[in-house]
DNA sequence: TAGATTGTTAATCGATTAACAATC
DNA sequence: TAGATTGTTAATCGATTAACAATC
């Protein structure tokens, strides 16, 4: 908003450089070149000092990038630097391997809460966190304030809880759900994973290459 | 390989388009139109058009399309008329929440096999399937004659593994590995799902909207 | 200073949108 | 036949790449 709107490619590489510019900082890397940079990732340098010159100058003439510091600048403005508290609807088979795979501190978030409508699921544990009713979810939003929460409910109930979470002050959606969400109000944004799109793009890759 | 090659973008929304023409066969239409759809989806009539055109004629001028027979027309393209055998690498959290959640068989997949390095895993079953000890590999892939992997083991086997199963003749991999996959081989696909990725783009949403 | 590499402008490429003739 | 909507060409828009002056 500061400055002119980033384009959503741009963004979506981000979490890349961040990624690679981690690695290259455990291997020991202090200073990187665009040019070096590329080769690693599989991008031209062009690009990649485009990307970083939407946000600032990072780099120095004739030295190239400091790796921690280029580091350092992407995750604040990824906003890493904060994190802010999310829930789950679902604890599924799904929900759980993402509440206990995903490492949410450095991605920018704290999971606070787990809710499912299933009894034989509340009150069990996932990591740290008991599985709530799902009838709970007023009492603990107001209590605790969550403003993102992942979605791996089942297809036909998300748009009911995605309209009821949005009235509890919900303002970021992580939406495994079949369903893809399309929010008309401003300022709530949603992230759609398509697991199954992800695989059925596979098949087409698969399947074209060696025709019958 | 029969036609000029398909952009990639086309690729990746025609899972979309499959999955948006089950839902309207499901509630009973017969026919659409490019607008209609269009209006739907989120996207352009024009974007609609040209997308189906890179594979053939399957409108009538006048009437539009005809549902079921456009889903069919893509499911093929898709290569999900065909299955074809997978097996799995690791049975972690997240590995054994796939095995369970992802409908293969609509996705042009079959599971057949699940490995791991765990002895307190190997042994236990995941739906109908047996996880097996990771050294049984060869002998299975022997056998059975897997041609597609979903990686859903640690980081730092990842490279390793691949190489084995390349030799073993995989031929596809769908990468939940926090590794990026860049084959050099010929005619090797590979899917890098990156969910940190995903939710660190989350975090720039909802952070760059307000900021401080 | 000379060499290296950035930041940035200009050129190219590809993808999306608009327009319309063909045709059901 | 008249109306609707496709298939397809042309125009626009945006993203990537190339080039180079600025500068460390």
């Amino acid at each position: 908003m500061s400055k002119d709107a980033i384009s959503n490619s741009v963004i979506r590489r981000l979490p890349r450089y961040y990624r690679f510019l981690g690695e290259l900082e455990s291997n020991g890397y202090v200073r990187i070149s665009s040019r070096e940079l590329a080769e690693k990732m599989g991008l031209t340098a062009s690009q990649i000092r485009q990307d970083f010159n939407c946000f600032g100058e990072f780099g120095q003439q004739g030295y190239g990038y400091n790796v921690s510091g280029l580091r350092d600048e992407i995750g604040k403005i990824l906003g890493l630097d904060k994190t802010t508290p999310m829930i789950l609807l679902g604890a599924g088979n799904l929900g759980r391997a993402i509440a206990s795979h995903i490492d949410f501190q450095s991605k920018g978030f704290e999971l606070v809460g787990i809710f499912d409508a299933n009894p034989d699921i509340i009150g069990k544990k996932i990591g740290s966190i008991t599985v709530s009713n799902i009838s709970e979810l007023e009492n603990f939003c107001n209590r605790n304030h969550p403003v993102s929460a992942i979605l791996c409910i089942p297809r036909d109930s998300a748009i009911k809880e995605t309209e009821r979470l949005i009235n509890l002050g919900i303002r970021a959606f992580w939406n495994f759900t079949h369903y893809d969400l399309r929010i008309h109000h401003e300022n709530i944004a949603v992230e759609n994973v398509h697991l199954g799109d992800s695989l059925t793009t596979l098949s087409y890759a698969i399947k074209s290459d060696y025709p019958d």
